[in-house]
RNA sequence: GCGGGUAUGGUGGAAUGGCAGACACGAUGGAUUUAGGAUCCAUUGCGCAAGCGUGCAGGUUCAAGUCCUGUUACCCGCACCA
């Protein structure tokens, strides 16, 4: 028996599995439920990554050893086909985005079944199927009901190569996350979820849920909480000038205020101000800038004084000079700040650039050198009624003393914005929505009339307008108004990528449910999501969106629990053979299907596992997965030189029984790599002992089943025993996991000198006494003294010497 | 700038504070072979040796890759967030 002839291997169990539907998870079942979740993949033109096969293989070798052990596995794999990828492949290849996607989801099918994923392909899902958007669309009007879905003018991310709308989330360094073009700033009007209203729960549901460190602070600093106070200046144009600040302390530090280019009152100040000329050649400069060029030209700060208007110091009544800067961000709090040169170093240099004053109010640094930032040890001074208190004590005291004088309130302030939930293009959920202009108003489409279908058009390339190409298609534009029946217009936007995939693990639960978006049993049974692995690039982008749906949906009632995902996990990249990113350009990329071609599905699949620690960035090696492939001849050598027997013999019961505890214990940490070693070391015994019986034949091909199943099959079915997919996991016996004798390593002052053979457990005296007894260490210990003796048990005897008697 | 992570042979990587380098790749020598490939056997951290070795400098400990302090390099997030 050998795997040369894998590929016929390979096809011969994968036809079985998926005919049989093995893998089938049972709605009603005795066994344990268990739900186990891959991020679904874009079905870009490509095909399947070899970055795939990582996240993937490993949530499959979990899957299956989680049937062994006997639980109901549910583990599904589904296509998030809207989006941009996807679209622009089809307008390269010039086919229609639909056909593009059902030739590439017809493509990633054949590759996850080429690698013999346990997936449960009768729960497959598509986010571009009109029965599953249908439910998304349903979705986006609960939120719109709920005023959690709103229409705003506002200043957004415009990509200049997509030529549309882009979330925060979805710029990088000022260019586009999908194309990389640069992301200029545009005036539109946006379909926006509110997000932000679920921000403290986001950040309070990540104490219940057992996430990576890293995620959880990637997602707490991407939400940005933080708690400080809305002060209020009076201004000697009578208009009040509100500002937010952490650091309400420092109030009787301020000694000038400013405001952001895009500010209001700017405006509203325009006949006052001596100026305006220049402040409005700022503010024109200003907004041509990205906001990544104002951050990356922010080393110097430049601003310009309003002459004209100044504001007044609630603390000191003092008068004080405004300016207009782009360091303020009208994004963030109210767009204007109270600067406090001496305790913020962006305002210390500013004040440094114009000349202005820097009084301390908190004593504890040099402010003549730089700002001090410190809040733990400071004292305050120069304040007044806060002199001599720590800042902590200032803080309260201060936003008391505001809000008893109605100047000011507690106020907690977040980084995170509104999504922005609109898409001028084509491929993607229309947003079910219409505008009647007798009601004035934007309309939901009535939840019996769900999906809104997606028109079929000639032309689905963007405009250069802004405008979608849906408004285009006017017979599916204008309609009829739901409420009073008049003419109306349906939204032309679509939702962006990731609308399908904040909630298409809840599908995977009852998928085919046209009643709702599953049923309420099929949720209880399967939710919250067991084990979710996925991308840390997704940390701040789907991971968060769909944690805010799934709190949605808990707050409405329809999914049972606040959180969706019990457990998450994380993959490391596979870098290409030179240590770089994979890329196309690059040329370093390596394709699955040839891999799996010369090698077969069983050398892949171990080789991905066994390439290095899972959550860590790992570089392909070729030459490494030669050694897989040995490994797997090993095995199939040993099958033919198999010998009866219907137990372990005594020899191999250490290393069996060790094994066994072993590859059970890592695959559940995702130590897929000294699992394999494991196993490898296993196989290295039998060969050694130059054969192996039946029994012990029959765990090892269990132990080694989740990661190569097809080759295991194939020796299983020798066996007469149904499907090694549906068998067991081995048990083992704890207490033939040790030796009766040990090797104890002796140490002279911390220095290796011997290494004694001595029964297992034996007291620390007799282990000192064995030490002792051994001729060179007795040899050692000749002409000194001993001024110590440490014995632990099993493991080390270390005497502390000194030289003389 | 802030936050998080990483650093171990020629390479990928193992090591509940207790024999550093498991397992694999590669390399070298040998067997087999017409040859190459494949396979099998042996060796493989450095050093002739005593010894020395886990980025660097200290510290705690009988004992440190592992714990503590400082430091360097690289990687990833965030970044004028008031």
């Amino acid at each position: 028996m050998d795997y040369s002839r894998h590929a016929e291997i390979d096809k011969k169990w994968q036809d079985r599995w998926y005919s049989q539907k093995v893998f089938h998870a049972e709605d009603q079942s005795d066994k344990p439920n268990f739900f186990a979740l891959i991020e679904f993949p874009y079905p870009s033109g490509i095909g399947l990554h070899v970055g795939h096969t990582r996240p993937y293989t490993a949530m499959d070798v979990l899957a299956r050893k989680l049937r062994m052990d006997g639980k109901n596995v549910l583990f599904p794999i589904g296509w998030d086909a809207f989006g941009l990828p996807a679209e622009n492949f089809a307008i390269k290849h010039k086919i229609h985005p639909s056909e593009a996607m059902s030739r590439n989801v017809a493509n990633f099918r054949k590759q996850a079944m080429a690698l013999g994923y346990s997936f449960d392909w009768d729960r497959e899902v598509n986010t571009t199927d009109p029965s599953f958007y249908r439910w998304t669309q349903w979705i986006f009007i609960q939120l719109f009901k709920r005023g959690l879905a709103y229409k705003k003018k506002m200043s957004v991310n415009w990509c200049t190569s997509c030529l549309c709308v882009k979330a925060n989330e979805e710029v990088v360094d000022g260019t586009c996350e999908i194309c990389g073009a640069p992301v200029i700033r545009k005036e539109k009007e946006q379909w926006m979820l509110r997000i932000t209203d679920y921000a403290d729960k986001l950040i309070e549901g990540l104490d219940r849920v057992d996430f990576p460190a890293r995620v959880k602070t990637q997602q707490i600093n991407w939400i940005g909480r933080s708690t400080g106070a809305e002060l209020d200046f009076s201004t000697t144009a009578g208009d009040k000038l509100t500002v937010f600040t952490t650091r309400p302390d420092t109030v009787f530090g301020v000694t000038y205020m400013v405001i952001s280019p895009e500010h209001p009152l700017i405006d509203k100040w325009a006949g006052r101000l001596a100026n305006f000329d220049e402040v409005a050649a700022y503010r024109r400069a200003a907004a041509l800038k990205s906001d990544f060029e104002r951050s990356e030209l922010a080393k110097e700060k430049t601003g310009v004084r309003l002459d004209g208007v100044a504001a007044v110091n609630p603390a000191t009544g003092g008068e004080i000079p405004i300016f207009v800067s782009d360091y303020v961000l009208m994004s963030y709090g109210t767009g204007a700040i109270m600067a406090v040169p001496a305790h913020d170093t962006r305002d210390y240099d500013f004040a440094k650039a114009f000349g202005l004053p820097i009084i301390e109010v908190v004593a504890g640094g040099n402010v003549e050198e730089a700002a001090f930032t410190d809040c733990e040890t400071g004292v305050m001074v120069n304040s007044g009624m806060l002199n001599g208190l720590s800042v902590e004590e200032a803080k309260k005291k201060i936003v008391e003393w505001m809000t008893e004088k109605g100047l000011g309130k507690q106020k907690v302030n977040y980084k995170l914005r509104d999504w922005i939930f609109a898409r001028q293009r084509y491929w993607g959920e229309p947003i079910p929505v219409v505008w009647c202009d007798r009601c004035g108003k934007y309309v939901p489409v009535p939840e019996d009339q769900l999906p809104v279908t997606l028109p079929e058009v000639q032309n689905y390339e963007p405009t250069t307008t802004g405008e979608s190409p849906l408004s285009k298609v006017e017979e599916w534009v204008n309609t009829t108004c739901p409420v009073c029946g008049g003419p109306a217009r349906r939204e032309t936007d679509t939702m962006p990528q990731w609308a399908g995939s904040s909630w298409y693990y809840l599908r995977y639960t009852d998928p085919k449910n046209d009643k709702a978006l599953a049923s309420p049993e099929a949720l209880a049974r399967w939710t919250p999501v067991d084990w979710y692995n996925g991308g840390m690039e997704h940390t701040t982008l789907h991971l968060l969106y769909s944690r805010f749906w799934h709190k949605f949906l808990y707050d409405i009632g329809v999914v049972p629990t606040d959180e969706p995902y019990k457990k998450r996990t994380s993959h490391g990249m596979i870098l290409g053979e030179d240590g770089e990113k994979m890329s196309k350009s690059r040329g370093n990329g390596v394709d699955p299907d040839q891999v799996i071609a010369e090698y077969g599905a069983d050398t892949l699949r171990l080789y991905i596992m066994f390439i290095g620690d899972f959550e860590k960035t790992a570089r392909w090696n070729s030459a490494a997965v030669r050694g897989c492939q040995r490994f797997i001849d090993r095995v199939c050598g040993l099958y033919d030189r198999m010998i009866p027997g219907d137990a372990v013999r005594p020899e191999h019961e250490l290393g069996v029984n060790r094994t066994v505890r072993k590859v059970g214990a890592d695959i559940m940490e995702m130590k897929f790599n000294t699992a394999i070693a494991a196993l490898m070391t296993l196989v290295n015994e039998f060969c050694d002992g130059g054969d192996i019986n039946r029994a012990e034949m029959k765990i090892l091909l269990k132990l080694l089943a989740p990661f190569a199943p097809h080759i295991c099959e194939e020796l299983w079915e020798g066996f007469g025993e149904g499907l090694i997919a549906q068998a067991s996991w081995p048990a083992y016996d704890e207490s033939k996991t040790v030796e009766d004798s040990v090797t104890v390593a002796v140490q002279i002052n911390g220095k290796l000198r011997a290494a004694v053979r001595m029964p297992r457990d034996c007291e620390n005296a007799d282990m000192i006494a064995a030490a002792k007894a051994d001729p060179k260490i007795a040899a050692a210990l000749e002409g000194v003294s001993i001024v110590r003796e440490i014995a632990v048990r099993n493991k080390i005897v270390n005497f502390v010497v000194r030289p003389g008697k």
